[in-house]
DNA sequence: CAAGAATTATGAACCC
DNA sequence: GGGTTCATAATTCTTG
């Protein structure tokens, strides 16, 4: 692995990870900096599994509903889509079959 | 194709949503259903995406502040492993127990 | 969870497991046939694994002779599935896809 | 749809595949690929699938002989994750080690 | 048949 | 920017 890091800042990392320093030196900033950092991503990511959760529980909303899930992924997947990559796409497997004999 | 609803709910909604029914009413309903469900997975999907936005943005602010990405996502994913090892873990322990009756 | 063996069974097991018992005692008999049964699973799944990578090897040919890996992907999922079913999802899948007014 | 082969090289085998090339040698040249592509890849699948099988019954004869399948499972689960996370331990060590300059 | 695990495919991210 | 590796998402399969 390239350290895309100086010493001195790999030393501060590994400090911040290892909890080794506790004063308010500049160690203490970047341990802060970093305890900052992993704070906010692991927030945004619970959020993130939240969603997720929620979609599921429509999907499943939908299952009960009678709605084929399988199907309903497939549409909102096609929405997601650009017409002309959707149909390009088509195109050649058309294609790939058509040569196959399909 | 396997159907993951029964055969009269899948007749239920393909009359439902090709107008073989009755009632106008149903029709509508089953279509405005489709349309809620879509509407609120998308909404849910788009704030996912933009969840995931922030946190590609964090994990830059980090690059620049002189930390190391991918120990970064080393550091968080074992964090979030260490839990689920650990449940992991347990759950395993348990079954032992449970073989040798304690 | 609901144990399927006895306890006896179980103790033997969990010996096994721990490598507790070294002798040619009926423990013994019921540790040699856990390790029979782990080591022909772990055989089998390394052939697995080998085909796999072949697997891998081939789309990459057809990657560098100019296929569309995707599009490949989906010709052979398409192969594999009744003729009826694939119809039968597309079918449903226009039938959501009017009823949004697509 | 986002090519993941070169403009050129897509024009290449869609005129192949076609027939709007002017030689009828190099579409059948194409075809073949395809299908030798396909017939390469089906087969190793089916090899996959009976060693899937394979690994099926080997399980039933585990449940047969009153072993739980659920914690054999877990068992080489366990097996092969270990290899594989002592290699990531000892690679987020490195990662470490190199930060520490050692 | 519903739920959960396990496998497999797709998409993103990083390096060259 | 293209390939490769890794994370996440989806489908399939098994079990209760």
């Amino acid at each position: 692995m390239i350290m895309q890091i100086s010493a001195d800042e790999a030393s501060h990392i590994h400090d911040a990870l290892t909890n080794r320093r506790r004063t308010a030196t500049s160690d203490g900033v970047a341990a802060d900096r970093l305890r900052s950092i992993v704070d906010r991503i692991e927030r945004l990511e619970e959020e993130r599994a939240n969603l997720a959760a929620d979609i599921k529980d429509i999907y499943a909303e939908a299952k009960s509903a009678g709605f084929d899930v399988k199907v309903l992924r497939q549409l909102i997947a096609l929405r997601k889509k650009d017409d002309a990559e959707v149909a390009e796409m088509e195109t050649l497997l058309d294609v790939y079959k058509r040569s196959l004999g399909m």
